[in-house]
DNA sequence: TGGGGTTAT
DNA sequence: ATAACCC
């Protein structure tokens, strides 16, 4: 036997009971409000979580109701051998109780209504519907929603930047990406689940898909592969022994437009580079002047930046009438620590080091006994780290913020901080 | 194709 | 440490 359903208690007096009504008003850019300062969490971070139970009401008796409208407005039980199981709220007004006993019942309310509710067929086919309803329905909710907040980071990004721009609103980061370009300039366009495949089909070609870059669309060329569609029906064993099972099952399920990739927000840059490109430089002197350029604009830049680099990297183009593309090469190194130290000091104490650093590197990449013909120089410094480990994201920063004595003025304008803090959200 | 920048192995 | 990717 299924279950018996639902709940509820007397109404307590700190909730307004909300009105079931749908009243979903997209309102759109309708208030004058700007506050876009949230960040996006990444769905299943726990403590972030908002976990909505819903509990329906005498779902069996309501099912009965929807069958046969005429019981509405009358004190319906639902009858299992000698039980009321389950009963409406006209008869609970009248005092039945779910799982009185059927001569209590009707001693209690003899105009009350019986139906059989012993066969759960019925009771089992909208419980499907309800499943499906939540799914579908809440997701094109959420959908209108994210439109909505959109709009207002648009708004923001124009009242505070002067700047314009599209956005995608879509189930996952691939699809809202692909969608943010249906409508050029400055607008908007959401994406509902239904459409999903007319968008993956209006893509002419594999290497339009984010993720497909120049190498792979070569590969998946060799196998035949040039459309979306190609890709979604090709073997996916044969895909995994082309291209490693880890990017074959990736690419694959961006075909089908599924990416499960978290939404993080991007901070600082993680490297700060330079680079030059020239018709040729072919000799020692050269190259270190070229270096030594590019050097002085990198330390000014990571002065201002604050945070010191623990490696340093040199690239280089050699020169190839072939492919020209991507016949980089780099060698890279860690910085000593006495030239790291030295980095917030004078800006030239390091520059003569770490010159004599990228020398070697380039070195161990050139043979400069032989002949060279470089056309791009690139340094890069990375693995950037903030002074003694006070770094987001590490258990000192946390440590330093001090929040059990708060209550502190300002900040988290949205946010309450009471543990009661119940909001009514109906009209 | 130039000047960035990130991520996977 | 380097290649592959992305904009």
């Amino acid at each position: 036997m299924e279950p018996p359903e639902e709940e509820e208690e007397a109404e307590p007096d700190w909730l307004c009971p909300q009105p079931g009504g749908p009243g979903i008003h997209a309102g759109p850019g309708r208030g004058s409000r700007a506050q876009c300062h949230d960040k996006i969490v990444p769905a299943g971070s726990k403590a972030h979580r908002v976990i909505v139970h819903t509990d329906l009401d005498c779902f069996y008796a309501q099912v009965e109701m929807i069958h046969n409208p005429e019981l509405r407005d009358k004190p319906l039980g639902v009858q299992q051998k000698n039980l009321v199981v389950t009963c409406n709220y006209e008869a609970r007004k009248l005092g039945i109780k779910k799982l009185m006993s059927i001569r209590d019942a009707k001693e209690k309310c003899p105009q009350m209504v019986l139906v059989n509710g012993e066969d759960l067929t019925q009771y089992r086919e909208m419980s499907y519907k309800v499943t499906a309803v939540n799914l579908n329905d809440v997701m094109h909710i959420r959908l209108l929603i994210g439109s909505q907040i959109a709009a207002e980071m648009r708004e923001v990004m124009y009242n505070r930047l002067g700047l314009t721009g599209c956005a995608g609103v879509a189930s996952n980061k691939l699809l809202s990406k692909l969608v943010s370009g249906t409508f050029k300039p400055n607008q908007q366009t959401v994406l509902l689940p239904e459409s999903c495949q007319d968008l993956l089909g209006s893509l002419d070609h594999i290497r339009k898909v984010p993720g497909i870059g120049y190498k792979t669309t070569k590969r998946l060329e060799l196998l035949g592969l040039s459309s979306v569609r190609d890709l979604q029906t090709f073997s996916p064993v044969i895909l995994e022994e082309t291209l490693g099972v880890s990017v074959a099952q990736h690419i694959q399920k961006l075909s089908y437009g599924e990416d499960d990739s978290p939404v993080a927000p991007s901070g600082p840059p993680q490297s700060l580079s330079d680079e030059d490109s020239f018709k040729k430089c072919s000799s020692e002197v050269e190259v270190e002047k070229k270096i030594e350029e590019l050097l002085v604009n990198l330390l000014d830049r990571i002065s201002k930046d604050g945070r010191k680099p623990h490696t340093i990297r040199l690239t280089i183009r050699k020169f190839s009438s072939a492919y020209k593309w991507f016949n980089r090469e780099s060698r890279q190194c860690p910085i000593p620590s006495q030239i790291i130290q030295k980095f917030g000091t004078g800006n030239d104490n390091v520059l003569t080091p770490l010159v004599g650093i990228l020398m070697k590197l380039f070195r161990k990449m050139i043979k400069v006994d032989e002949p060279f013909h470089l056309t791009l120089l690139s340094v890069c410094f990375l693995n950037l780290k903030s002074l003694p480990s006070l770094t987001k994201g590490s258990i000192g920063f946390y440590l330093t913020q001090s929040s059990p004595p708060s209550s502190s003025g300002k900040k988290m304008e949205g946010d309450q901080v009471n543990s009661c803090n119940f909001v009514p959200d109906g009209r």
